[in-house]
DNA sequence: TAGATTGTTAATCGATTAACAATC
DNA sequence: TAGATTGTTAATCGATTAACAATC
């Protein structure tokens, strides 16, 4: 295995490779070339190939490369086969959404476990996942050990949860609240989505001209 | 007005500079250097001066911004203070939680109208926007003239109702679905969401070392 | 074998960073 | 005026593209 570090663009595209060979495969596509590829997902050959000899040389020359087996090697690469553990802090709209909507398991994540403050909302639950009251999340955390923390809190209740979360073990977060976590513990990843930053981009780009 | 083409970095970049000048602004920061600001937002200060450059020169020599004038140029190029009609199709668990939780004002933009093929939910409403069944969406359209549609319906809808909504004159697509809509015509913008892609990529990173 | 297409190196392009003169 | 910080040009860095030898 090649320590090589990857580089930012590289790892954003793989979900997306990972994407279109299962479409592919769907397909009953069995081989296809980068050249074919590239043509589908907008990109260029060259850039694929690079982007795939960042983890080896997954193709065969004068054949391109064999989807089914490119897919599940894409898949090893994103630890699609794992599971792992993942709390949802924040039942409100967004969060139950998320935890209806998302395919954790298709990411290699497991919902154990849904948290919110409202102590109403203590004992239902959403997507077959029970929400649980925050007094129960240093337990529960002890005895289960989630490693990803999906935030759909209020900005104001974010920096502070945060910081506890850690302690707890937590070395992963995505981030929906409306700011922008920023974590000192190069251990701890963050994954900030802005759903507002997306619309805007869409608006200007669509005023641009 | 430069008629300068601004690259994608810059472009993703600006609703992140509003946000966090909308902060400084909460914060009752009256001017920020370029040097302050990049430690912030963990840029450089060189990028974030270029940033503003294309622009137009917005700072002072010896003094910095002024966060809130800034924050209100920046807007203004984001487009906030216009309201692009909206309408969303699907309202599923992701759609209604959309309608729900995006501040679409904020963004420049005002939901109209919702839409769901099926006919159980007509006549209800989610965050106040009446949901109408789809037979409706042709007049309402031709009516109201929403030039953005979120889309938050299975893959296999989509690229059909694309071509149709092109045609009722829409020429952006918020795209939530699970695949990646690609469309021919030059005027006609895209933004593809993929959730899966991001909880993907925080896996990694956090299985990276 | 001939044709196709990879893996990989070299060339190009674009974005970020550094430097500094202009100026508030 | 002196100090600070911009606007802008030049240098660097990294990512993408092009080219081609290796090889299935």
């Amino acid at each position: 295995m090649s320590k090589q570090v990857i580089s930012t663009p590289v790892i954003r595209r793989l979900p997306r490779y990972y994407r279109f060979l299962g479409d592919l495969e769907h397909e009953k596509v069995e081989r296809i070339s980068s050249r074919e590829l590239a043509l589908r997902m907008g990109l260029s050959a060259s850039q694929i190939r690079q982007d795939f000899n960042c983890f080896g040389g997954f193709g065969q020359q004068g054949y391109g490369y064999h989807v089914k087996e490119l897919r599940e090697i894409i898949g090893g690469i994103l630890g699609v086969r794992e599971k792992t553990g993942v709390i949802l802090i924040g039942a409100g709209n967004l969060g139950k959404a998320i935890a209806a909507h998302v395919d954790f398991q298709k990411c290699g994540c497991s919902l154990i476990g849904i948290f919110d403050s409202d102590p109403l909302l203590a004992g239902t639950s959403t997507a077959g996942i029970p929400i649980m009251p925050m007094e129960t999340l240093d337990s529960f955390c002890r005895q289960h050990k989630p490693s990803v923390a999906v935030l759909c809190i209020p900005k104001e209740a974010a920096q502070t949860l945060v910081e506890i979360l850690i302690s707890y073990g937590i070395g992963g977060f995505w981030n929906f609240s409306h700011f922008d976590l920023r974590v000192n513990n190069p251990d701890v990843i963050v994954e900030n989505v802005h759903l507002g930053d997306s619309l805007m981009t869409l608006a200007f780009c669509m005023h641009q001209e």
